[in-house]
This record gives structure tokens, sequence and C-alpha cells, in this order.
DNA sequence: GGAAAGATTTTCT
DNA sequence: GAAAATCTTTCCT
């Protein structure tokens, strides 16, 4: 995987992750994820973006170079991570939504399962919530580098997907979720049901 | 300094 | 289909 890959246009490179293995080792061991559904934030033009408002203390990773993850806490208890992409600078990341799990099913599976007990497998990673827990990344995964030698949490070249993408609206955002920046395997089965954004009530 | 909503998941009716 | 769980960040007074 060479960094300059990652270094162009987020909603070029945003598809490209697609059938990419993304590979984290922790001391219970290791588990790997094959890419199955992604989603673009355009920084500075992107209302949905958390990087839409400058850089703050949370985003700072989102304005550094590619190739470094971006890890967020969001509803007071899920982690999401993205992929940092674009030029140094510019602040678009790519949040990954959904894997195949394809390296340490066992452990993906009691890590799951310590929340939710009797997952099939297919729901080990369905989700970008779900994708965190099941490769054991939290807050601490923030900032690291994807491409580093011996990097704990790696982004693999995986066998790619040659086929052309589906694509469609972005999930759960109030602002310019019907942009459609979202890009998926067609027909996976891992790819998460899409679920229309309902705004919650204000008091 | 306080309120509101959130790039979600799970459970219950 | 609705609602809860739970805490950080952002926005407004």
């Amino acid at each position: 995987m060479r960094r300059s890959l990652l270094a162009g246009p987020v909603l070029e490179v945003a598809p490209r992750l697609l059938g990419m293995v993304l590979r984290s080792t922790t001391d219970e061991g290791t588990v790997a994820v094959r890419l199955t559904e992604v989603e673009a934030y355009d920084g500075p033009n992107d209302p949905g973006s958390h990087a839409y408002r400058g850089q703050t203390a949370r985003n700072a990773v989102m304005f550094g170079p590619p190739g470094f993850l971006y890890v967020y806490f969001t509803y007071g208890m899920h982690f999401c991570m993205n992929v940092v992409v674009g030029p140094d600078s510019t602040p678009s990341a790519v949040l990954l939504r959904a894997g195949e799990v394809i390296e340490g099913v066992e452990l993906a599976r009691l890590r799951r399962n310590q929340s939710v007990p009797m997952k099939t497998d297919r729901d080990l990673a369905r989700g970008p919530a779900r994708l965190c827990v099941a490769l054991g990344i939290g807050r601490e995964g923030n900032g690291v580098d994807l491409l580093a030698k011996n990097s704990p949490i790696a982004l693999l070249d995986g066998v790619g997907f040659d086929g052309v993408p589906a694509t469609g609206p972005r999930v759960g955002l109030r602002e310019a979720a019907d942009r459609p920046w979202r890009f998926w395997i067609p027909n996976d089965p891992t790819v998460s049901p899409y679920r229309p954004h309902v705004p919650k009530k204000r008091a």
C-alpha cells in the first residue's frame, strides 16, 4: 500500500479502499477485515464533515498527512474510524462503515459477544461502531500511521475490488446526507443495512 | 456555563 | 417501529 495512493481527492480514493484489508494487532491477537463499505467526507466543502468548521483538538488528525487513522467517540458509547486521505492539510477522510472478517474470526467473535452474545459472523463488522469493536480499536487508535512499518493497525492492499462500486446517500447525518458519497461492494452481505436519518426532537 | 444533538447499536413492543 | 443507553463536542446565552 503506497501512501501516494491515498493522496488524491477523497471521492476518487474512497471507492478504491473497497476490498482493501485493515489489520489490527493487540496483545489479544490479530484481526483483519476486508473493507466492503466506506463513506467520503470532504473537509471544508462538506457540511457533514467534522472538519467543516475548522481544526479542533478532536479532528486535528484530519488536517495532517494521508494514511493516518482518525478515531472519534460518539453517542456516548461508540467509536468510529476514518482513514485520512487527500494532500497534506486538506482535512478529508473516509469513514470505514463495514467489512468482512477474514482473519482472527474467533477473537472478533469474542469481542463482539462481550456486549451482545450469539452474533452471526456476518454481523461481526457490519457497521462503523461494530467494525471498531471487532478490531479492538478505541481512543488509542487515533493518530496511528496505517502505513508505518510494524504499525499495530495497518492498511494493506488486500485482494482489491475490480467491479463497479455501488453508491448511495450517506447515513446518519443531519447536514448534506443526500450526497451520494457512500460506496459499497454490490451484493456483499456484510454491508450495513440502510436506515434513513431521523433528526432527534428538540425539547 | 449550559443545553442539544450526534458519521450508532441494541432491545423491546 | 420506537426508544434507550451515555458522553463529547459544539453552539448559544
